[in-house]
DNA sequence: AATAGATTCAACCGCTAGACA
DNA sequence: TTGTCTAGCGGTTGAATCTAT
């Protein structure tokens, strides 16, 4: 039996997606909100099958999403939690509000296993996940009598444990507090920025920008509809940027990567990312339909009071016991905006 | 400057869980 | 209870880009 692949149909679009898909999708979403992805092609036009629409919105133009390089504090986070949630990478990026579960994965497996790999020396890059964990917490193999699996399943339960909390207990609690505060925005744009963190915030209109910027110029016969669309997306962007915040107030070019940039951009006066795209203070011109995006749909741990509670809760039991004995780094929970009450 | 090999990452595929009729 | 549909997840692929020679 089985259901035939959505994509299988005749006309569908595959690959790489255009700019102007880009704001197609963007504009819809804008107007509609995210969700009842089974429609939107239609609505749109587009002819692309609905979970590409969602994978690009999800992964690409969704609000909120922090590009470019992972910072070490990103970086041991993502290694802890691996090794604590395995390849649950949806999970792992509950933690990592800003990332995508498929930027985790990626960098997982093009960054982090060589790096674990030149750590731990000779495994193979195929045993690496085998090794990382083996390594850091016993595995239940089979050959384990019976009776020993659950004091060695206790064993990993408190290596996790402490696994996550060095990964919690910073060594360099200032320097990630810096980079929060970077990342979100504290009036700081990427030009003053290391070179490393480059592109800590390529918000997905940078990303459209980017696209639209070489579109413009590589196909010049389009040029016309191209300018077109931009218009239009600009002034989604400047209703979306509105939403954002005010800082981003000299955007006003149509189509210049300056403009693009406010779109998503968040506020530096928010120190929590949602907060910046939420529609109670700053909605201007949104429908309900989007302003619920921006404050549920956009990532589910971007919002501090609500989102973070299920991936807590998942922690929770590993954490309760002990973490308060531990000296668990509440301020560090806090600052990254964890629902204290949801752990303890 | 040209080429080959390595790396990156956006996008796709297939599977599963949950909602619903 | 069963079958269908959708959203979401993790694994994989391959085109684009980078780096070394």
């Amino acid at each position: 039996m089985g259901r035939p692949p959505c994509c299988d149909k005749i006309g569908v679009k595959k690959g790489p997606w255009t700019p102007e898909e880009d704001i197609m999708l963007v504009t819809y979403i804008q107007e509609h909100g995210p969700g009842n992805w089974r429609s939107v092609p239609t609505n749109t036009g587009l002819l692309r099958c609905s979970k590409s629409c969602r994978l690009r919105w999800t992964n690409y133009l969704r609000p909120g999403i922090k590009r470019g390089s992972f910072t070490d504090q990103e970086e041991k986070m993502i290694i802890h939690l691996q090794a604590l949630l395995g390849n649950r990478w949806a999970a792992i990026a509950s933690y990592l509000p800003q990332r995508t579960d498929n930027d985790i994965k990626n960098y997982w497996n093009t960054h982090l296993k060589k790096k674990l790999k030149k750590l731990q020396g000779q495994a193979s890059p195929d045993d690496d996940e085998h090794n990382h964990h083996q390594q850091g917490f016993t595995t239940t193999s089979q050959s384990i009598p019976k009776g020993q699996w659950e004091r060695k399943l206790q064993t990993d339960i408190h290596m996790a444990k402490q696994a996550l909390y060095e990964a919690l207990s910073l060594d360099n609690q200032q320097s990630f507090l810096k980079e929060t505060t970077i990342a979100l925005g504290d009036g700081d744009d990427d030009c003053n920025r290391p070179p490393h963190q480059e592109s800590s915030y390529a918000s997905s209109t940078k990303n459209i920008a980017r696209l639209l910027d070489g579109w413009m110029k590589s196909s010049p016969k389009t040029g016309k509809i191209k300018a077109e669309n931009a218009v239009r997306f600009t002034n989604v962007s400047n209703k979306m940027a509105a939403t954002a915040g005010s800082s981003t107030s000299e955007g006003g070019n149509a189509a210049t990567p300056e403009c693009f940039d406010s779109l998503f951009s968040f506020n530096s006066s928010n120190s929590d990312v949602s907060q910046s795209m939420s529609a109670d203070e700053n909605n201007v011109n949104l429908t309900p339909e989007t302003s619920a995006i921006f404050q549920e749909e956009s990532k589910p741990s971007l919002d501090s009071n609500h989102n973070h509670q299920v991936p807590i809760k998942l922690l929770e039991k590993w954490l309760l016991d002990d973490a308060s004995v531990q000296g668990l780094q509440d301020d560090y929970l806090m600052s990254m905006a964890l629902d204290a009450d949801a752990l303890f």
